[in-house]
DNA sequence: AGCAATCCGTTTGTCGGACAAAGATCGCGA
DNA sequence: TCGCGATCTTTGTCCGACAAACGGATTGCT
């Protein structure tokens, strides 16, 4: 019973189901502006009246929009509608990237190149607010002890640092990067003594540069740290080709 | 009415709704690798009663689970686990970047870091067909006068270097950027004719620097198109410091 | 037997309705 | 005016139902 005619003038139709469709309706309102960050969504009763559809088909399509992180719970019921952050997408990236079993030395690659970058840009557009968190930081590595808050200490200067340079696509790129290598460091720092002293001779010198608006010095500091990093790396007897971590300890 | 006894014994209990108790179990299920990467999901049905749910609370948590982008419709109707790759993210950090109204600097500095370090990789870890495919998207280039496609084949050379640095974390870093050099690279070639002409000669160096396995003269080269991008940028009297896109045209 | 049309159970997409619990709102009394 | 309970809304969850599409088994034809 096929189409005697011309060969392929009927394509396969494609219908996509309802709920995509108003989730993409939904997402579009909210990207196009119509409604604005921090709008509350309207009921899902008056969203299914005016799609002309059934309540439970919007809600399977808020909660896509809500996965998105175009929208969010705000102080218990309603939905408001939320620009996510650079760093909203930073634990999904953190996620596929270990799914994918990347390697410490793929990590290190990217950092070596980002670090500095963050570090020349932040010596030139650091606030004082921005410069003060990272004094801060500084003190508190120096007093803290533990293993640890250390390596949070550490990835918090890190993070300072690429905040300082108030360049969203930066943050956006080295955040996913800066949460994988806490597991790596925290290693590090247990198996290497030494790490801890080399790690805030560092942090001081950079920080120093960026108080003096050293874009150079600031970067190249950075460089030296993440290099010392390397071989740090090496010296403790860890592998850099391996994977970050193993999801599934073989069968 | 208040508790007469110590000051914050029990504090707010925060019930979590079921339909996010299944999506996060769901998942977790996926990332621990009960359920590998090409599985089919159970049925709705089958889920509702092990999670002793409703089919519909199933339901709204399979559409997260779906948005992260674990789960796959394939050839149909069944859902199957899916194993996103880097390039599935890009669009959300994309259009992230654009709401908030990221400026080309902030685009340029990263890329000026990134694209260099992509051929400086390349250079040692292209296979062949890497540099087949690259090899072809040059000769494209070389034949092609419409500017739609020059950009796309562009974006493609240097997706393709990307791609060839075999360094999953930095495709993940700089693809976002890569897809937001789109408009404004149209915009370029469009007012500078010498463009093309600058562009085809930076790619064919950079190509043959990989072709020859030279880490440092690919970077350098591709410093050198960043550049002159930069420098185009100016001639072309576009403004760097200006958003890439205005979502909202003033009221 | 080989192949094709067909039938039937399964699964998804969608709908109608229902109800409890938690917020939000309102109005009343102190 | 403020506090407080009654009432209305809204969300989260459930029950059940049904059409359409799909897959697999069955049957029929050559």
């Amino acid at each position: 019973m096929e189409a005697q005619g011309g060969a392929s003038v009927f394509q396969k139709v494609v219908v996509e189901p309802a709920y995509k469709a108003v989730s993409a309706a939904i997402v579009r309102a909210i990207v196009d502006g119509a409604l604005p960050p921090g709008a509350a969504l309207p009921t899902e009763q008056e969203l299914a009246e005016r799609f002309g559809v059934h309540r439970s088909t919007v809600r399977e399509a808020i909660r896509q929009v809500e996965q998105e992180g175009l929208l969010q719970r705000r102080e218990g019921r309603r939905l408001f509608v939320y620009l996510p952050g650079v760093h909203d997408l930073a634990p999904r990236a953190t996620r596929l990237l270990l799914l994918h079993q990347v390697t410490f030395q793929e990590l290190w690659d990217v950092a070596v190149a980002l670090e500095p970058l963050a570090a020349r840009l932040a010596a030139s557009q650091a606030s004082d607010d921005d410069l003060a968190q990272l004094d801060a930081n500084l003190v508190a590595s120096r007093q803290e002890k533990s293993f640890e808050k250390l390596v949070a200490l550490d990835m918090e200067f890190h993070a300072l640092v690429g905040r300082a340079s108030h360049n969203r696509a930066l943050m956006l790129a080295r955040e996913p990067v800066g949460l994988l290598y806490n597991p790596t460091l925290r290693e590090l720092f247990k198996r290497l003594p030494q790490a801890r002293g080399r790690n805030l001779e560092a942090h001081a010198h950079a920080l120093d540069a960026l108080h003096q608006r050293d874009a150079e010095g600031a970067a190249e500091w950075t460089r030296k740290h993440m290099v010392d990093f390397q071989r740090g790396f090496a010296m403790a007897g860890l592998d850099m080709s391996k994977p970050i971590a193993q999801p599934n300890p073989g069968p």
